[in-house]
DNA sequence: GTCCGTAACTTTACGGTCGTTACTTTACGG
DNA sequence: CCGTAAAGTAACGACCGTAAAGTTACGGAC
């Protein structure tokens, strides 16, 4: 009753021939659910994702060399889905919108997608197997680059900031991050709205010449 | 040879009689230890602990009715230990310091612990039962209390600030909490020096007249 | 000095989970 | 019909939390 691994789902149906890897992509989202679930990745066992799967604990060693890797490839695609989330939130505010205004609007999807997906925020920045890991680098770095690129058209549209732009998209990384890692943790505290956050943290960050007055 | 609780210390003198609590404050530093090192609670067992002070497993339940209990324990004198780093960084700045420079030596002091204990400083505030769980909601409620009051005296010394004494508090935390976060998960980042993202950061939410120019 | 109650621990054990290896079975497709 | 891809079964050693019962030795009473 309690160590027979095929108690959690009906015994999922064999792959045709050919199409084994097939498995390799259920297992990866059985283990992303159970990450996402659980909030982080220890805890998270090879014979639960196999449960989790309908499928024995030893057929993971198919597609995955051991533990880590398996969590590894969980990582790689939650990076791309952060990436693409910020892209899509930049790109939603309009290419005739202000450079401020694109750099609120990625922000506030990078903080979207922290709060919509708790669990795999915690684990993607919260591990020592981080996202500057040799594996997660590039991705990580993207989506810092695309931070360090909108504060630059900032500066170029006439805006003061205090430092390179590397450096303060270093520091609003950090106060996204904290708000993020925050609000999830401690939901019960009276967290004021984000745009009341992130807004005093952008104009004092990043400050806009004064269209309303001579400058 | 593997299951030997007693194989990792020279197996501790019992205390005498009436000071048998003392164990008790054993485990608390044991404990303690193994979580800085393991830089998380999950995966730091009894066992691993009654191992560390040198003492049987059950033994701990003699003074913890569980491993939470144990694990609370710990955290309750860490979360104490971080307010007290805040309040001396603020004390060693001088009473007849600026209220800016006040506040800038409280942040430096609550991220300097946080890069100090990194292990402790991710289960503090990385875990779901972290700082606003029932138990340990006075320690930290201190010490945001400590971050308000530097903004409002800041605010009565003339500063402009972006929002309640509250939110700008909430903000800094939160970016707090962010750098000490990214920097302890990725050392590996090319970091600039704490003071190049605090004070920008500080200067562009509190911001203070400028005694240069009249104003 | 010796005795003994009891505080301070230990030993043992149960039932469970885990990662991983070695080997075996099933069933698709040519 | 049979080779082989795609799984499954069984098992090893390790670790875990915790309950139950046993042991050791301190310290006060006589």
């Amino acid at each position: 009753m309690s160590s027979d691994e095929s108690a959690a789902r009906p015994r999922r149906r064999r792959n045709p021939r050919g199409e084994g890897a097939r498995l390799r992509d259920e297992l990866v989202e059985a283990a992303s659910d159970l990450i996402a679930e659980h909030g982080s990745a220890e805890g998270v066992s090879i014979r639960a994702v196999a449960r989790r799967a309908g499928v024995s604990a030893p057929s993971v060693y198919l597609h995955f060399d051991d533990r880590d890797a398996l969590i590894s490839a969980v990582l790689v695609q939650r990076f791309a889905d952060l990436g693409d989330a910020v892209v899509e939130g930049i790109e939603a505010a309009g290419g005739d919108a202000s450079p401020f205004s694109r750099l609120v609007a990625g922000c506030h999807a990078y903080i979207a997608y922290g709060l919509g997906n708790p669990g795999h925020y915690r684990v993607l920045f919260g591990t020592p197997v981080g996202p500057f890991s040799p594996t997660m680098s590039s991705a990580a770095a993207e989506s810092l680059n695309l931070l360090v690129e909108g504060i630059a058209r900032c500066e170029e549209a006439g805006a003061a900031i205090a430092g390179t732009p590397l450096d303060v998209a270093t520091i609003v990384w950090s106060s996204l991050h904290g708000q993020v890692m925050l609000r999830v943790v401690s939901p019960s505290f009276p967290w004021p709205p984000v745009d009341a956050m992130l807004l005093p943290l952008l104009r004092g960050l990043v400050r806009m010449p004064d269209v309303t007055a001579g400058g």
